[in-house]
DNA sequence: CGTTATTAAGTCGAAC
DNA sequence: GTTCGACTCAATAACG
């Protein structure tokens, strides 16, 4: 019998529930094997996406829905990222054969574009900022700022006077995506922005126990609050978009950015430095220009000492010393980019293992990176200058022999991409795994 | 009440 | 080689 105001059908119900608390999100629903949207997320996803916009329900009330399978969900969800959107991943959290009625469904990810963590959705050369910005009241002309990066465990903050050192330092970090605590968002450009409320100096300070303790950089903070809680606001809209413990974020960093030499907005666009005035590609740029680095890792740094020039006289011959060293030897600069080029990304590598969503190979390759640094330190032996020397100091390597040890007696050369695929195991290391697969045989 | 049809994009196999 | 259709799943509308 037909009703002229039928009620949400029971799912539509959890939909609309869940809905209301992702906003400004495009929901995945998951439906069997299906992740739907509905009504506007529906819309735009179809646009786009170029997915068929279809309808689900009666006749009389049909509402918009589009969808892709799960194994494919991967492709949608980075290409509405890279638009600028955010994308909130709910899924079925129980088995819906053992449900009564309804299945579970809950939201266990927000993917935004300053919080990704998958290889596949960012750029290697370039680190995945999320900023925030804080400030005291609305006309302060103090501000705290900090970003990170989830994926290499970069994460950082400083305090800035004037809006004019901010805007800078903003175009400067490059951030992905932004969020601020003020009415008005102070760095004004066109990357995505959320404003978030301001934590307070007490809960921001509980944020330091997460990281190693470090007095001098708790003493900087006790003096800048407002970068205090910038990272605070960075943590926590990390770990409400990932709700995981965030073990991949290691260290913080209190930064003082009068230690680099200030560039405006307009310098760092004449000069070139990372990106061509016209098009804005790399290719053309200073840093096109000068990246011969063979690692992600030293891709990164790169930009980030092009972004970050040095004034400290010390600190500039120190590292005079270690490029002249570098350029003087022509042998050993063969050898260092022979085996440099045959390491992966390590800081990735690691934030993924970390997060517990690493791959077989994954640890394959920090294994094959590990032992390339080990074969690093008899070159770098030659060496005098300080910064080089200390190279040799920070590798651990009885550290790192452990663990190419220990992958290597654990996993094959070549181990399959999916953990379901099996085969990932060397025989011998796990006698009940053996006898297993005797068995299975 | 129970059974069947419907709904998305991709994958696989079968037919051409 | 390419095209067509069945099938994937959960929810529910529509039918018997």
């Amino acid at each position: 019998m037909r009703r002229e105001n039928p009620e949400a059908t029971p799912m539509m119900r959890q939909y609309l529930d869940i809905k209301a608390r992702h906003q400004d999100a495009v929901v995945f629903f998951r439906l069997g094997d299906f992740y739907e949207m509905f009504y506007a997320d529906a819309e735009l996803a179809a646009r786009e996406l170029e997915l068929t916009l279809t309808g689900r329900g009666s006749r009389e009330h049909k509402m918009p829905m589009c969808g892709v399978p799960y194994h494919a969900a991967d492709n949608y969800i980075a290409r509405l990222i890279n638009k600028g959107y955010k994308v909130a991943i709910c899924e079925q959290v129980e088995d819906p054969a053992l449900a009564k009625g309804l299945t579970k469904r809950e939201v266990i990810k927000v993917i935004t574009p300053g919080t990704l963590m998958d290889e596949k959705l960012i750029p290697g050369q370039a680190a995945n900022y999320l900023a925030a910005i804080t400030s005291a009241d609305t006309k302060a002309e103090t501000f705290g700022l900090a970003f990170a990066d989830i994926s290499t465990g970069v994460f950082k903050a400083a305090e800035l006077h004037g809006l004019d050192n901010l805007r800078a330092e903003i175009l400067r970090v490059d951030p992905k995506e932004i969020i601020y605590t003020a009415a008005e968002n102070p760095a004004g450009l066109e990357t995505l922005a959320t404003r978030v409320e301001q934590p307070g100096l007490a809960s921001a300070q509980k944020i330091l126990a997460h990281f190693p303790s470090d007095t001098s950089r708790d003493f900087a903070f006790e003096n800048s609050p407002l970068a205090l809680q910038a990272a605070a606001a960075v943590f926590n809209y990390f770990k409400a978009a990932q709700k995981t413990e965030l073990k991949q974020l290691t260290r913080l960093e209190f930064y003082l950015p009068q230690n680099y030499m200030y560039l405006d907005s307009a310098s760092r666009k004449n000069l070139e430095l990372t990106e061509t005035i016209r098009g804005g590609s790399k290719t053309g740029s200073l840093y096109g220009l000068l990246d011969k680095t063979r690692t992600s890792m030293g891709s990164r740094l790169l930009k980030e000492w092009l972004c970050y020039p040095l004034l400290d006289q010390t600190e500039i011959e120190s590292r005079y010393a270690a490029v002249g060293e570098l350029l003087n030897d022509l042998v050993a600069r063969a050898e260092l980019n022979e085996l440099l080029k045959d390491i992966y990304d390590i800081e990735r590598l690691i934030g993924r293992i970390t997060n517990g969503n690493a791959n077989a190979r994954d640890l394959v390759y920090l294994k094959e990176s590990l032992r390339v640094i080990q074969s690093l330190t008899p070159v770098l032996k030659q060496f005098s200058a300080p910064l080089l020397a200390a190279l040799q100091d920070s590798a651990r390597q009885k550290t790192m022999q452990e663990i190419c040890v220990l992958i290597d007696k654990a996993i094959i050369d070549e181990p399959p991409l999916l953990v379901t695929a099996g085969n990932i195991f060397r025989d011998g290391y796990n006698a009940e795994l053996d006898e297993l697969r005797k068995i299975n045989r």
